[in-house]
DNA sequence: GGTATTTGTTGTGTAGCACAACCTAATCAG
DNA sequence: CTGATTAGGTTGTGCTACACAACAAATACC
C-alpha cells in the first residue's frame, strides 16, 4: 500500500535524516527485489538516485552486513564491469512452526536460502503447550547452535494455527491444537538466547512465501487470496504484497464464512462455517474414512473412482467456491492460491471450484478468477515466520545500523 | 512513511525535494486533522518539526492559498497569542451523485463546509445515462455560476452506483440505474469546463464522509465496514481511514455475498445473495407492498406492528448478520455503519443484527461487533466526492503549489 | 594500441532542516 | 504604570545529504 503518512515512524515527523533511512531502505529494496545481481550502477538506474549517492549508501549497507559485493561475473557488456552486489549472506532469522501434524524450524538468509532446518511429524492435535513448545524450543537451540560460524541471527518468528495476539505473543485460541489463551513468548523466549520473537497466524506467514520469493523480492501475484488447508481452514488476504491485517490482525479467517446459515453447527458458535463443509475432518467423515485417515488416501480414492470420496470432495469444492466468491466480492481479489491439504488436492478441485466462482463472483465478468497452487513447502509457516522477521529489517535498515555498526 | 519510497511519485525515487514535499503535506495534515485551529507553534509541536521550519512551509501555504491565517482569538493564554490556522476557505471541490432516487451537486471547500448545493428528487431506475447526465452536467454548471468569486474549484467527482472503472472514468454496469458501459467523463466533462473529473462507487465515496469529518480530518471511526443500503446494497471497507479499494476498485460488494446458495437467482448470476433478501425491492415484496412504496411506508408498518413488515424486515436482518459475519470474518473490521435506507431503519435493525453477529463472528469472543449509524447526509457520495478531490490535494500540496503559484 | 563505453569515486554546489538568538505580543505581579 | 515572565514567530548560521560534474578504472571494439 502506497498509503503515507503511516509507516515505521509513525503519522507524524519528518526529519532530516529520513530522508537517508528512506534511501537506504530504497537501495536495500531495490537490490533484494531484483532477480539478478544489480550493480551500483543499475540500482542508481532502478531508483532513479545517482551514481554517487547510491555509492556511498551502498558502502554503508555493505559495511553493516546488509549487503554482500559479489565477485564480478563475465558479461557480455562493453564497458567496466560492475561489483554485483546482493542481500548478505551473512544476515539470518530463525522461523518456527507448530502444526497440527509437525514442528518445524529454519533458519533463512537475507537472500531467501535456507541455511538449516529441521522438521518432526508428530500428532499435536489436543497437545500440552508447554510440552509442545518445550520441544519445538530444544529443536531451535539445536538447529542455531549447528549453524556456521559469522551468521548473524536478527530475530525468530513462529507460525501458529489460530487466533494469535501479535503485540504480546499470545496466541489466544488454537482450537486444532486444543490451546487457548498461551503465551508463547514467555514458554519459548528462555531457549532463544535472547533472540527477538514474533508470532504469527500460520496462514497469514504462510502466504508470504507465495507473495515473496525472497526476503524482500516480490513473487510472481500481489494480491491474492490464500487458503491455507491444514486440519481447519485458513487464510490470509495479500494486497500489493503484503497480508491485509485487518484491526487485529486476524483477517482472513475465511473458514468461517458461513456457507449455509442453516447448516451444521461450527465449533465458534455459528452455524454452517466452511469448514464444517471443506475443514479435513468433515472431508474424510463425508467420504467414510476415518478421522485420523490422510489425504493422500482420500485423494487416492477420489482419483480411483470411489463415489463416497469424490462426493466428499465435489461438496467441499462447492462449498469452497459459495465461500470465496464472497470473499472476493468482498475483497476484490480476483486470485486464489491453495495452499496446504487443498494444493495436493488441487487437481480434483479446481474445475469445480473456478466454475463455482465464475457463476457467483460479480467481477467475473470482466475477467475470470484465477486458482492457482502454491509452491511445495513442508513448513510454509516456518518459512514464512523468518521471511517477516527479515522483511522488517529490509523495511528499516537504518534502524538496524546505528545501533550495532559494523 | 513519512518520506520517501512509497507515495504519490510510486515505490521507487527519493530525491531532494521530497524531503520538503513530505513535510509540507504533513503541516498541512496536521492542520487539517486538528479539531479546533492550530498555531505555527502548534503544527510544530504535533509534528515534531521545528518552529522555524513550520513557519517557512505555513508561509508557502499561505500563498498557495491551501491554509488561512485566521483572525487571532483571545484565549486564557499566558505568552503571545499565535495566529490561528485553517485549511484554507477559498480552494474547493465539486461533488456530483447519480442515485436511483435522486441527483445531487454540492461544492466543499476545505474547511469541509457545503459552500452550495442542489438536490433533485427523480426516478432515475431504468434511466437513459446520456440524458440523465445532461441534466446532472446542467445542474453542476448552474451550481458553479453561482458560487462566490475568489473561490478556486480544484476539481469535481462523480458517485455512481455500481461498478465502475476509475482510471478511465466509464461506469461498468450500474443495475439500478439500467446503465451498462458508460463513458461519464465524455458525458460530462464539457458542462465542466475544462475541470478534471473523477469517478467513484457511491458506497466507496459515502464510507468518506464517516472516516473523514472534513477532508484530511479523521472521523471517530478508522476502520469499518460501511453499508449502504440504497435499492440495491453496497459497502465499503474502510482501513486506517481509507477505503479499501481492492485490485479494480471493486471492493466491498457485500450485497452480493452468499446467504443461502440454494436462494434465489440474483440478476448478478449467483443465487442467494444478500440483496435477495435485504435489498429494497425484496423486503417491500416480502411485506406485502409495491415495489414503489416508500421506506417511511415500510418503517411506519413494522413499528406499528404489522406482522408481514415485520418479518420482513426481521429476515433482511437476519441475512445482512449472515452477510456482514462473513464479511467481518474476512476483515477482522468489526465495526459496521448503516447507511442510505438502512440507516433509517437502524432502530429496528440494529438489535438482530448485533445478536447474529455476536452469533457469527469468530473475533466476538474477544469484543463485541458494533453496529453504528452513519450520520444523515442526503447524498453523502457527492460530499464524498468532493472529499476525495480534496483529499488527493491535501495528500499532495506540492504538486498542486508548483503548477500555478499564487 | 587507440577509442568508445560503462562503472565507480571524488570534489563542489545547494536545498532544506536544526539550532540558537532575537523580536514581538500577550499576561501577571507589584 | 512598569518590569518580569511566557509563549509565538522570525532571522541567521551550520550541517546533512543529495545532485552534478569531472575523473579514474576496467572492459569491448576496431
Amino acid at each position: 500500500m502506497t498509503v503515507a503518512g503511516t509507516g515505521p515512524s509513525g503519522p507524524y515527523a519528518a526529519r532530516r535524516p529520513s530522508l537517508r533511512d528512506g534511501n537506504l531502505r530504497q537501495v536495500l529494496r531495490a537490490v533484494a527485489d531484483s532477480d539478478e545481481p544489480l550493480s551500483r550502477a543499475g540500482v542508481a538506474a532502478v531508483t532513479g538516485l545517482t551514481r554517487s549517492t547510491v555509492s556511498r549508501l551502498v558502502d554503508d549497507l555493505v559495511v553493516a552486513r546488509l549487503l554482500d559485493e559479489l565477485e564480478p561475473r563475465q558479461g557480455p557488456g562493453r564497458g567496466r564491469p560492475g561489483t554485483p552486489l546482493a542481500p548478505g549472506s551473512r544476515v539470518a532469522a530463525l522461523g518456527l512452526q507448530v502444526n497440527p501434524g509437525y514442528l518445524a524450524a529454519r533458519v533463512i538468509d537475507l537472500r531467501g536460502r535456507t541455511v538449516a532446518q529441521r522438521y518432526v511429524a508428530a500428532d499435536l492435535e489436543q497437545s500440552d503447550p508447554a510440552t509442545t513448545l518445550r520441544r519445538l524450543g530444544t529443536m531451535a537451540r539445536r538447529l542455531v547452535r549447528s549453524l556456521p560460524t559469522g551468521l548473524r541471527l536478527v530475530g525468530a518468528g513462529v507460525a501458529l494455527p489460530g487466533i494469535v495476539s501479535v503485540a504480546d505473543a499470545r496466541v489466544l485460541s488454537a482450537p486444532n491444537l486444543g490451546w487457548a489463551d498461551v503465551g508463547v513468548a514467555d514458554l519459548l523466549r528462555g531457549r532463544l538466547g535472547g533472540l527477538t520473537l514474533q508470532i504469527g497466524n500460520e496462514a497469514d506467514l504462510a502466504a508470504r512465501t507465495v507473495a515473496e520469493e525472497s526476503p524482500g523480492r516480490g513473487g510472481r501475484l500481489t494480491d491474492f487470496l490464500y487458503v491455507s488447508g491444514e486440519v481447519g481452514i485458513g487464510g490470509a488476504a495479500v494486497v500489493g504484497g503484503r497480508v491485509f491485517p485487518g484491526r487485529h490482525g486476524w483477517a482472513g479467517e475465511i473458514g468461517h464464512i458461513s456457507v449455509d446459515p442453516m447448516g451444521p453447527r461450527c465449533r465458534c458458535g455459528s452455524t454452517g462455517c466452511l469448514e464444517q463443509y471443506a475443514g479435513l475432518h468433515a472431508v474424510l467423515a463425508a467420504a467414510g474414512l476415518p478421522p485420523d485417515a490422510s489425504v493422500d488416501l482420500l485423494l487416492e480414492r477420489v482419483r480411483s473412482g470411489d463415489p463416497a470420496a469424490r462426493g466428499a470432495i465435489e461438496a467441499a469444492a462447492r462449498a469452497l467456491g459459495v465461500a470465496l466468491a464472497s470473499a472476493v466480492n468482498v475483497l476484490d481479489i480476483p486470485t486464489i492460491v491453495l495452499g496446504g491439504h487443498l494444493a495436493a488436492a488441487a487437481d480434483v478441485l479446481q474445475p469445480l471450484l473456478e466454475r463455482e466462482l465464475d457463476g457467483r463472483v460479480l467481477s467475473a465478468a470482466w475477467g475470470s478468477v484465477v486458482v492457482d497452487v502454491a509452491p511445495d513447502d513442508p513448513a510454509p509457516g516456518a518459512t514464512g515466520a523468518a521471511c517477516a522477521v527479515l522483511g522488517a529489517l529490509i523495511d528499516d535498515p537504518a534502524g538496524w545500523m546505528t545501533p550495532r555498526a559494523g
